[in-house]
Order: structure tokens, then C-alpha cells, then sequence
DNA sequence: TGTGCAATTAAAATATATTTTTTGATGAAA
DNA sequence: TTTCATCAAAAAATATATTTTAATTGCACA
């Protein structure tokens, strides 16, 4: 354990949140969550101030917190946020990186490429979905910049949330794989051009998924 | 007053902090803070939970929280990013803005030109720093981007904290209302290009100024 | 005089108790 | 039936108490 329960709590609480274990909305109950994590109150809250201030959580004052909601139109402004700073970050990595940066590349690659994307029941496998996401920050960790990470960082996570909501229309239709490992070439070659290029389609077409299946489940709750 | 106990601390330990009441490094005692405000420690403990997710505050587990360090280092990397979110906000602002921002531009710009910037003791003055982050606010409000406006009021933040640890040795060497001026005519004037030279030069001076504040301090107490 | 160890103090972390506020239900009057 | 007011239950917010952990002091011993 990495110490204090708050820590814990925070930490597990971030990563169903990202897994998207509570729905959008939903409500987040002080004391029921302190009795399935079997804390304190107080360090329910604190968690959730945290996540509050990261925006994945929205706080009421005078009636508490409920998971932060999720639309069409946030996760196009998200992407064309993200667009910007991943590839800047690429930029900069592309520019910067040495030999070790290349090595942490191809070893996440390799991971990733060799991690099973589905989980049985039709959801992205938590595997994948951490293998996916240290490919990422690889990819931009030689950047330099402390604040260019931070940043992207928090933006990767909010697409995380995204992300597992449109787990089942995604896979079949999309070679995922493929951008993966043409971005790692393009990088490997210091194309950066090419590099760039390949980053804006693979979130852009990761954004046009998501969205067919945001848009598809809009539909179906409004038919019911 | 805006409601809840923690909300209320939270803000003004956020205003104070960006107002350099406190020193970068201090240790920040909970119990301490509960009875300046009286209220409770858990009160405390949650607003600096979230000063925690915002990097204003650091927190060790086992051993509290303090003030988020400063550096020239940090400085620098803020101010590149800075340099580039601030940028593409105009950019975007200068296309989207219709007269209602034009007019908020307008008289921000008239309240900050008409507030004194020096304070008696020599810092700025809180009436200038609260006209001074509104003009910036304004200038960026019309991009039509929430996601950028919540990462450029991030690092604005961010940035107000060193601002005012070059209290002294700012004013004076430096024509700002000048440079305020100009941005907003640029803007008017619906010239981009220029809009973004004005602003890069803005926040790179800024930047310069404050290193050598920062490297002034430093050095004076190393001599001690 | 310095070094290591125990005892003491201080502070953080956590748990529990209390107060306040909101929400949902019930029933009376229009 | 609909609306409004009142009451009861639930949950949030806050305060207090307890436990745990880290820091400090003082003392014995080299």
C-alpha cells in the first residue's frame, strides 16, 4: 500500500471513475462509500475534493458530489485540446528524446501490442487499458516539460472516462493496432511531420468512435 | 457568502496563496489553520486536498502539506506553456468574439487602467490583481473553449504566485499599462498577428522580470 | 564533546458524534 | 385532484475525540 487510507481511497476511487464503474451523474454517497471502503467520512471527502479539483467529480455545496457528466460537446472541445497538447508534446519529445526515450517506446509498444484489447464481457481489459495508456505517456514523457505532462496527463484521463463508454461499438471496425505501431515507426524515425499526423487521426478517429456510441446511447435512454 | 465552511476556506487559502501570504516551502499546520479560521481540521484538510489537485499545495503522507515549491526552472516551463495556451485562446477569441467580448474587453481594460498598481507596502495591489487577472480573462473568454479556459486559468494561477514575489523589483523598469493598452487595441483592431506578438511579449517579460526577482532573492539568501 | 537511544511532545490521520440541511412523504385545504 | 404546508428520514457538513506517526528533547554512554 502507498500509506494513508486517503491516499488509497483516492487512488481506487480515480481508477473506477476512469474505468467507469459509476455512471456519469450519478450521485456519490459520503457515507455509503466510506462503508464499502470501510473509512471515515472525512476521508471520503478528501478524496473527492481532490477528484473535484482534477473535474472528474462536481461538488454541490450543501449536496454533495456526483460524478461529473459527460456530452458530446465536452469531449470535442476535450480532443481538440488534447490534438494541441499531445501533439506538441510529440513535437518536443520527437526533438529531445535519446536512445532511452526510444527504448521506453518500443518496450510500451511491445507491451501494448502484445496485450489482449478486450476483456470478456465485451469492455476494454484493464491490462489493455493501462498498457494503452503508458504507450501514451511514453510517447510524451521526452517532451521536457513538466507542465506540457501535467496537462496532458489530465486531459488523458478525461478521455480515459470517454473512452470506456464506447466499449462495445469500437472494436471490428478499427485497426487501433496498427495506428499504434505506424506511430512508433513514424517516431522511431524521427519523422515528425508524419508523427504529428498520425497522432491527430488516431485521436480524432478515437473521438468519431466515441462519439457514434455516446450518440447511440443518448438515443436509446431517450427511446425508453 | 458563497455557502459552506471548507468552501469558503478553500478560497481564501487559494487567495492567499496566490497572493504570496504564505512562503513557498512553509509547512501549513492543520490544526493552525483550523483555529485562524476556526473550523474544523477536516474542513482544512479538504480545501487543502483540493489546493493538492491544483499543484498549489504539496502534500507528503505521513507529514502534511506545505506550500507547492518555486523555481526558475518552473517558471520558465510555466511560462512556455503559458505562452502557447494564451496565444491560441486569442487566436480563437480574435475569430469567435462578437461585441458583447469586445465590450467586457473594453472595460476591463478601463478598470485596470483606472486602478493604481502599487499598494502602500510596495506590492501590487489586490485591486490590481483582481483587474489585472480579469483583463486577461477577458481577453481569452470568447475562444468558445471550456477546456482552454480551465487549463489557461490554471497556469494564470500559477503564475500569480510568482508575480508577486517580483513585487519590488517590477514597477518602475516596466510600462505594463502600456502593454495592456496595446493588446486590447490589437485586439479591437481584430489583428491576430499582432495581437499574439503583443502577448508573447507580454508574458516573456513577465517571465524576465520575475527570474530576476527570483534570482536576486535566491542569491541574498545564500549570502545570509 | 559528540553519538545513539529512549521518552516526550507535537502534529497528522482517522474515527465517531453532533448539528444542519435537504429531500421525500403525508395529509389538509382549495 | 392539485397545491401547499408540515413532519420525518436521510444525507451532508461540521465538530470533537482518539489513534497513529513523526519530530524533538534530554540523558546515558563512549
Amino acid at each position: 500500500m502507498s500509506g494513508s487510507a486517503t491516499q488509497t481511497v483516492y487512488e481506487q476511487l480515480r481508477a473506477s471513475l476512469l474505468a467507469g464503474l459509476y455512471r456519469p451523474e450519478e450521485k456519490l454517497k459520503i457515507s455509503e462509500l466510506g462503508s464499502a471502503f470501510s473509512v471515515s467520512t472525512g476521508a471520503i471527502r478528501e478524496a473527492l475534493a481532490r477528484l473535484t479539483a482534477e473535474g472528474l467529480v462536481t461538488a454541490t455545496p450543501q449536496r454533495g458530489f456526483r460524478v461529473a457528466p459527460v456530452s458530446v460537446a465536452d469531449l470535442r472541445d476535450l480532443t481538440d485540446m488534447r490534438v494541441e497538447i499531445e501533439t506538441k508534446c510529440l513535437r518536443h519529445a520527437i526533438a529531445n528524446g535519446d536512445l532511452a526515450w526510444e527504448t521506453t517506446v518500443v518496450a510500451a509498444h511491445h507491451r501494448l501490442a502484445a496485450t489482449p484489447i478486450a476483456a470478456h464481457d465485451g469492455s476494454f481489459s484493464p491490462a489493455w487499458m493501462l498498457a494503452h495508456a503508458d504507450f501514451h505517456a511514453a510517447l510524451a514523457q521526452a517532451c521536457g516539460s513538466a507542465w506540457m505532462m501535467r496537462v496532458r496527463d489530465l486531459l488523458f484521463a478525461h478521455n480515459e472516462r470517454y473512452l470506456d463508454l464506447a466499449r462495445k461499438t469500437d472494436r471490428g471496425n478499427r485497426d487501433a493496432a496498427r495506428e499504434h505501431r505506424e506511430l512508433m515507426e513514424a517516431v522511431l524515425a524521427r519523422d515528425t511531420e508524419r508523427a504529428v499526423t498520425l497522432m491527430t487521426a488516431h485521436l480524432d478517429k478515437t473521438r468519431d468512435t466515441i462519439e457514434a456510441a455516446l450518440l447511440a446511447a443518448t438515443a436509446m435512454n431517450e427511446a425508453r
